[in-house]
DNA sequence: GAAAAAATGATAACTTATTATCAGTTTAAC
DNA sequence: GTTAAACTGATAATAAGTTATCATTTTTTC
């Protein structure tokens, strides 16, 4: 990476602004409002460098497929809404995970999900869902 | 479903077992030493019906794809091993967790997930590990 | 502005997990 | 044992996410 691109700006912008780990698609679409007809692979390549940078950290959460978000942030976990599919970013870790780790096991990382509703898709709920 | 088989009970005896949920290749390979040639098709088949029917739950847990564990198991949560990818189940959980959610958002459920070595694992690296 | 390096967009190719197909086998009911 | 329904193994097909390819465009350096 020599070059600075008006794309790569757009998704580092992208990642800046989120309120959470953002996927290559929910990138693309916002990232498009700067450049239009940026394609899918640009931000992928850019994803990529942008992590072997270390400028991005890629997060491995239960479904969904990978999504990413800027490194350096302090130690948080995540919420997933099932209204609008997107994640935010959580404060708060509850002490108590270590006693969770059976004898002998070594805990190296952990992970928490909160699934549930926003506060913008808490109260709306489209005819057709269950 | 009507019919018993010995598939499906090879199936069905490695989930009760199982000390996690597996994968469906875990389940495959277990399973083949109770019923030879037994075929991955045949695994997926069985494990929709069992959840079909109730007796088997699908997990959605980071990376790694879905496991399944029989159903009905109280409440717990999960530890990964990086050295064997086995999910082990754990119990606890800890109460903070609800003071992890945003004013205004909806909490339905959660999922924590340990990661790091279990006890067989811990102390055993193979030499082109980094 | 010209030239070289880097990056882009479109799209084909690839991966991995899962599902569908189908001929042959097994099970359950008689 | 026969028969029909259910099930199986092998494998082709599918799906979704990601990566590779390549002609063209943009950026940087001079």
């Amino acid at each position: 990476m020599k070059h600075h691109t008006r794309q790569r700006q757009a998704i580092i912008h992208c990642l800046e602004q989120a309120g959470g780990p953002m996927s290559p698609q929910e990138i693309l679409i916002l990232a498009r409002e700067k450049v239009e007809g940026m394609g899918i692979a640009t931000v992928y390549r850019n994803l990529k460098l942008l992590e072997e940078e270390g400028k991005v950290r890629e997060l491995v959460l239960p479904g969904e497929g990978a999504r990413y978000e800027k490194s350096g942030l302090s130690h948080h976990h995540h919420f997933f809404c099932r209204g609008c599919y997107k994640f935010f970013c959580i404060e708060g870790c509850p002490r108590e995970i270590i006693s969770m780790v059976p004898r002998g096991f070594a805990l190296e990382e952990h992970e928490i999900v909160l699934y549930g509703r926003c506060r913008e898709c808490r109260d709306y709920r489209p005819d057709d869902s269950v």
